[in-house]
DNA sequence: AGCACCACCTGTGGGC
DNA sequence: TGCCCACAGGTGGTGC
C-alpha cells in the first residue's frame, strides 16, 4: 500500500493525536505482527510508556516513546487508525490494538498480514535491528549533491530497479517511481550510466516534486490506502501514467504497461526514451 | 553488482 | 453466472 507520501501523511496526522498519551495494555489479535521482541515482552514493555513524537525513515513510521521506539511498516495493506472512542472500525483484519489510558486507541489492521511492528529500546537497536539495510530517506536526507553522488555509485543499475531499492534510498515505491520517471522523461529500463547531461538532475527534481505533491494531496489511494482517520487520498487523480494503460499520454501516444524489476510498469513510449 | 524468481497473504477483476 | 488465473502502494532470501 503505502509509499513515502502515504506514511508521511499518516505521521503528520498521528503526531498531534498521539503526543503525550500513555499506552495501556495492548491487545495482540495476531501476535506474529510483532517482529520484535516476543509478544510477551512487547505486551509487558508498552503499558506506562508515553508518546513523545513521531518520525519517519522511508516507509517506516517511528513512534518515539519516553523510553524506546515503536516502529511500524505497513507493507501492502497495513493501516493505522486512531479512534477517539477507542473502537476499531472493523474486526475482520484487525491485527493489533493499542489502547491508551484515556480511553482512546491506535488500531493496526492489515488484510494481507505483511505489515510488522518492532519495539526497540534505543536508537542504536533500531538502527541495527530494523534499519540496517535501509538507505537515507529520499525526501529528507538527500540533497542534490548527495543524490548525484549515490547515483554515480550505481552506474549499471536500471533506473526503475534502483529507485525501488530501499538500500539505495528509502521511500520510493512502484507508483511514485513510475510517475517520477515519466516526469523526467526517462525510460524505466535505462541504466544510470546512460543518462545524458541534465537527466540526473531532472530526475532529482521530479522526485522531490512528485513526493511533495503526493503528501500535499493526502497520498494516493489506488486500492486500499486510507489515512489514520479512514479517509481516502487524493493524489490518484493526478497520476499521469500509473494505472493508465491504453489511455493517451498528454503527447497523444497510448500509455503502455510492461514488467520491469518484477513490477507492473507504466510508461509513455514516446516521452520516455 | 545486478537481476529473476519465489515466498509471505488475501481479495478482486478480467477473460473465458 | 461462475470459475480460474493473474495481479496488487513491499520486502527478504536464494541462486545464477
Amino acid at each position: 500500500m503505502p509509499e513515502l507520501p502515504e506514511v508521511e501523511v499518516i505521521r503528520r496526522e498521528l503526531e498531534p493525536l498521539l503526543k503525550a498519551r500513555e499506552f495501556a495494555e495492548p491487545l495482540l489479535h495476531m501476535p506474529s505482527t510483532i517482529a520484535h521482541p516476543g509478544p510477551e515482552e512487547f505486551a509487558a514493555f508498552l503499558p506506562g510508556r508515553k508518546v513523545d513524537n513521531l518520525g519517519r525513515r522511508g516507509k517506516y513510521l517511528l513512534i518515539y516513546l519516553d523510553r524506546g521506539i515503536l516502529t511500524v511498516h505497513l507493507r501492502m495493506t497495513g493501516n493505522l487508525f486512531y479512534a477517539a472512542d477507542g473502537k476499531a472500525r472493523e474486526e475482520r483484519f484487525l491485527r493489533l490494538s493499542l489502547p491508551f489510558t484515556d480511553g482512546t486507541a491506535l488500531h493496526f489492521s492489515d488484510m494481507r498480514r505483511f505489515g510488522r511492528l518492532w519495539l526497540t529500546e534505543t536508537e542504536a537497536e533500531l538502527q541495527s535491528l530494523v534499519l540496517n539495510r535501509v538507505g537515507p530517506d529520499i525526501l529528507t536526507d538527500l540533497g542534490r549533491e548527495d543524490f548525484l553522488e549515490l547515483l554515480g555509485k550505481r552506474g549499471h543499475s536500471r533506473l526503475k530497479h534502483l529507485l525501488l531499492d530501499q538500500g539505495f534510498a528509502a521511500g520510493m515505491g512502484n507508483i511514485y517511481t513510475d510517475e517520477c520517471l515519466f516526469r523526467s522523461g526517462i525510460n524505466p529500463n535505462r541504466r544510470v550510466i546512460d543518462l545524458k547531461e541534465g537527466e540526473s538532475e531532472k530526475l532529482y527534481r521530479a522526485i522531490r516534486e512528485v513526493l511533495a505533491e503526493g503528501i500535499e494531496h493526502g497520498g494516493t489511494t489506488f486500492r486500499d490506502y486510507r489515512n489514520s482517520r479512514g479517509a481516502l487520498g487524493n493524489f490518484q487523480s493526478r497520476l499521469l501514467v500509473y494505472g493508465r494503460k491504453d489511455e493517451c499520454c498528454r503527447c497523444g501516444t497510448p500509455i503502455e504497461k510492461t514488467r520491469v524489476a518484477g513490477r507492473g510498469t507504466y510508461y509513455c513510449p514516446r516521452c520516455q526514451k
